[in-house]
DNA sequence: ACCTCGACCTGCAAGC
DNA sequence: TGCTTGCAGGTCGAGG
């Protein structure tokens, strides 16, 4: 998509978990996408127009590439599948599409300027992998909440893109509960204390331990609390075994032994 | 201002 | 085999 022209965009229904845009297909078509980046787990395209495409995968949404679509005869196999619901086909011959069984996935278009108004993106948190994330930051924003520790770190608020997943593993490497309230981490007046300082290693290294694993599938990837209830720690020499609660309406997974 | 809960959808696995 | 139930990677609005 980067770089190239949306030629035809085809919709398959109104909309996802909400309508899409009005016009949404004929604001893109003829439009370059100048860049492909990300805000947390938002996908930004901005486009030739000064408009920005905002995509997100929600729970079930994925990306179907046919990279060079356009050098082949049209044929058998190229037949929409039921939840394929946004078809892009681009300047470059590719094929974009966005398939989500699910529905809770975004597609929506700003105004450029507009982005930081952008709901889901104002007052984002920052990215994890970025230099503004530090013990400090992290402190700063759980100060003085009561939430559980790990429903904070659901919150985009207080850092972007973590989900249920990596929540539970980076406070199970951080050797923390995820039933701690949230500001215990910080001191009364929002400065961190060491667990701070070790949450934020342990979310920075789950990340870049995913990333580098390329697990794009969850199913695919080994962790070592997240759905493995029932079974033993593997911290060494922990007698521990792994439960499963529910927080904030969403499974959580911990060590109660090794995580405190 | 902050928090919890249900709603939004479909698919799949387990239990009966 | 076929029904029901519970659970799933995320947000968002309503209500406490």
């Amino acid at each position: 998509m980067d770089g190239a022209r949306f030629v035809r965009v085809t919709l398959r229904r109104a909309g996802l978990r909400r309508s899409f845009p009005p016009d949404f297909a004929a604001r893109l078509e003829g439009k370059t996408v100048q860049a492909l980046t990300r805000r947390g787990k938002y996908l930004v395209a901005p486009l030739s127009s000064g408009e920005t495409l905002l995509m997100h995968l929600g729970m079930s949404g994925s990306f179907r590439l046919d990279i060079d679509a356009g050098s082949r005869r049209p044929g058998a196999g190229d037949e929409p599948g039921r939840h394929d619901h946004v078809v892009f086909r681009m300047s470059s011959g590719a094929i974009v599409t966005f398939n989500d069984p699910r529905r809770f996935g975004v597609m929506d278009l700003v105004r450029r300027g507009e982005l930081n108004q952008y709901p889901a993106l104002a007052g984002m948190g920052p990215e994890p992998l970025g230099p503004d994330f530090t013990a400090a930051a992290l402190a700063r924003a759980c100060a003085g909440k009561r939430t559980p520790l790990k429903v904070a770190l659901l919150d985009q608020q207080v850092v972007a893109g973590l989900g249920n997943i990596y929540a539970s593993e980076a406070l199970y490497r951080a050797g923390l509960s995820p039933r701690r309230r949230a500001s215990t981490i910080a001191t009364p007046t929002g400065l961190p204390r060491e667990g701070a300082a070790r949450l934020v290693a342990a979310i920075k290294q789950v990340l870049r331990d995913a990333i580098a694993r390329k697990a794009t599938a969850y199913r695919s990837a080994r962790f070592r609390v997240y759905d493995r209830a029932g079974e033993p720690c593997r911290t060494r020499s922990c007698e521990g075994i792994i439960r499963r609660y529910s927080q904030a309406g969403r499974s959580t997974f911990s060590c109660p032994i090794c995580q405190r």
